[in-house]
DNA sequence: AATCCGGGGAA
DNA sequence: TTCCCAGGATT
């Protein structure tokens, strides 16, 4: 018991002198990212534009700078302000979209840029609470944007920060049982002044030498405050859970063409690549395979080639079938729930998920 | 607390 | 291949 007592002192003593030594690394060593202000802009008392930063974010959920950047790119030349991003027709935001992933992002970032226009007057909530309410953000986004937006002191945690923290303190508790103790630490360092750039200094820390393998602790900022550096087992925190296997499905996609243009539907818009337009499939999902029954009677082509790919939580080998004839009524499959013919030539503009993008290019290579 | 939800970059 | 990423919603 002496001993907890000890560390704690300690802990609440030393907490403050590693968010200062985190700082001062941030002001020469930050990332140059899109959604960021200059250290000049940010010295002259410019604040980020809370639109950018929640796009941003929402964005980055659970997705790489490398894959955001062109995307953010495009929506802000595209929507410069939440309300151009509210007024836009939501088929435009999903097809926008594509290709970046976890679709429930894109149907709640519509939802929540035009909640704000309604009822906030095209302003975001200031606080971490009123962020919390909307759609789409969760204990990371507000806190992420109350800190970085409006300098609110929260508490920003998120998978670099989980990293970073854990090896600080040495947390050994597997995630996410450690997310409280991890949480409370954060707080415990967290400086009242510049909290959305420390928040900012974490991931970065967590981004570029707290990596995951292989870290880079002869570079560290903090590696004289670091327990799991001390104890040699920085690279083996944060406990995870163990990962569970995926099972392999199959399905088939249907290339249904006629005078150039190709037969899209929308998909649901709850579930797997909601509300995006794909091509017909036979009803495979993540709990079975598809039932290779054609959606129309007729001559098919069906295609060697097929696409492999890997979802979060199952694989899919998704095989391709051409229709060949007879001739259809085109009109008889328009307005079949959100069918519609697309010409083939623009067939990038679409919006199809990656999945369906592939399939694509394979049955142009073999219609 | 578990599960569902994409896709790609890096090692 | 495997790992993991500025997580949120739902059950």
């Amino acid at each position: 018991m002496p001993v907890e007592c000890r560390e704690k002192i300690v802990d609440e003593r030393e907490a403050p002198r590693i968010a200062a030594a985190l700082l001062d690394h941030y002001d020469t060593h930050a990332r140059t990212l899109a959604w960021r202000i200059s250290p000049q802009q940010r010295a002259a008392g410019v604040r980020p534009d809370p639109y950018r930063v929640w796009l941003s974010e929402v964005m980055l959920q659970q997705t790489t700078v490398a894959a955001v950047t062109s995307y953010f790119n495009a929506f802000i030349g595209r929507w410069p302000t939440v309300e151009a991003l509210a007024a836009a027709p939501a088929e435009d935001v999903l097809a926008a979209w594509a290709g970046l992933g976890y679709y429930a992002r894109a149907r709640n970032l519509i939802a929540c840029a035009r909640a704000m226009a309604a009822d906030h007057g095209g302003r975001f909530p200031d606080t971490e609470p009123g962020l919390r309410a909307l759609p789409g953000i969760g204990d990371y986004t507000a806190a992420a944007v109350a800190a970085i937006a409006f300098d609110r002191p929260s508490a920003v945690v998120d998978a670099n920060v989980e990293r970073v923290t854990a090896r600080l303190f040495a947390i050994h508790t597997p995630l996410p049982a450690a997310k409280s103790a991890i949480r409370a630490k954060v707080a415990q360092m967290l400086p009242a002044a510049r909290p959305g750039d420390f928040a900012q200094a974490m991931m970065d820390l967590g981004a570029t030498i707290c990596t995951p393998r292989n870290p880079s602790c002869l570079l560290c900022p903090v590696a004289g405050w670091c327990e799991a550096r001390a104890q040699g087992i920085a690279e083996s925190l944060p406990v995870k859970p163990p990962k569970k296997a995926k099972p392999a499905r199959t399905g088939t996609a249907w290339w249904i063409e006629q005078q150039g243009h190709v037969l899209l539907v929308q998909r649901a818009d709850k579930g797997m690549l909601g509300g995006m337009r794909a091509l017909p499939d036979d009803g495979w999902s993540a709990s079975r395979n598809g039932n290779r029954a054609p959606p129309l009677a007729g001559q098919w082509t069906q295609l060697d080639a097929a696409v492999a790919h890997v979802f979060t939580h199952f694989s899919l080998d998704l095989s391709l079938a051409l229709y060949r004839g007879p001739q259809i009524d085109k009109v008889a499959f328009e307005n079949l729930n959100g069918a519609c013919w697309w010409p083939v030539e623009r067939i990038e503009e679409a919006g199809l998920p990656t999945l369906f993008a592939k399939a694509a290019r394979i049955a142009i290579q073999h219609r």
